[in-house]
DNA sequence: TTTAAATCGGACATTCTTGTCTTAATTAAT
DNA sequence: ATTAATTAAGACAAGAATGTCCGATTTAAA
């Protein structure tokens, strides 16, 4: 939601940047550990735990335990996970198809005071959520055009 | 923000209800009672209150204390508010200009991982936010063609 | 001038999100 | 087998957002 922090919930800033980054690794077939990526995010390291847990959960990365484990993306999932997976594993649906006033129904013929307003901003949204791979974000930050850190 | 609630923030829902609601009568020259209020928007009546009062005080709407009080908005700021004030009033800044990642810098010149997925839809938000007035929420609401109630 | 009807303002309570800690399970290497 | 490295999982803690309560203040009317 756009809310005080901007569009995404941290949960799902935090998922956003670890899942990129991964997907970084995963562009040669590395796998990384939480504690790398806790900090190449500079995110709590306990936390991006348990948002990896999800991810893992959610089939968008996967993890091996024990030496030598770690987490990565397949090379399938590189190019299959869109940015419309990650947000709704770790936000829900909610996120992208919640009505603006909060409304359980609010469709074109039962508008909310703001639907009319919100409608092409919520089209635009989800396009861009569904046509950006994870391996757009990965290329992007690897060949050093867009960051993972302030 | 996009978060689980839908777009913005529950607080930020209220007040744009409520702001409508009053709008709707201040298209008559009427005040209305935070009673009548509350139970029109559908939102808990003290918390309601709060809201009115930091909407009273970003000068959005005015408010007359004691018997045949109550809250209201002038033509002038009918025609003049814009959804944009009413976010700022509630949740800042932040929700309106911040990085989609959380990074107090990011821009074109050093953008974060999903900067130029985000920023035609910030800016197509913009354009709505400072575009749509309250007279025009209120006189939709007024002609019975959108709603502030389920 | 008293009373009733309102908003104002601050302290408090509850719930949700964010973050921490500790223990268990798994795996590779010695 | 044992140990060290690592993720998994659940209980707990802190903080922010949401919501409640109560008394103070203001105003109109009797």
């Amino acid at each position: 939601m756009i809310n005080k922090s901007g569009i995404f919930s941290k949960s799902c800033s935090h998922a956003l940047k670890a899942a990129t980054f991964v997907g970084q690794k995963g562009l040669e077939n590395k796998a990384v550990k939480l504690k790398d990526i806790a900090e190449e995010i500079n995110s709590p390291l306990a936390f991006t735990a348990k948002i990896l847990q999800k991810l893992v959960k959610a089939n968008i990365i996967e993890s091996n335990r024990g030496a030598k484990g770690g987490f990565f993306v397949t090379p399938v999932n590189l190019k299959k996970v869109v940015l419309k997976d990650i947000v709704f594993a770790i936000d829900g649906e909610g996120s992208y198809n919640g009505c603006a006033l909060g409304f359980e129904k609010c469709s074109a013929s039962k508008p909310c005071a703001l639907h009319f307003q919100i409608l092409p901003i919520r089209e635009k949204l989800k396009e861009t959520l569904v046509s950006t791979t994870l391996e757009d974000l990965a290329r992007a930050v690897d060949e050093n055009n867009t960051f993972l850190k302030e």
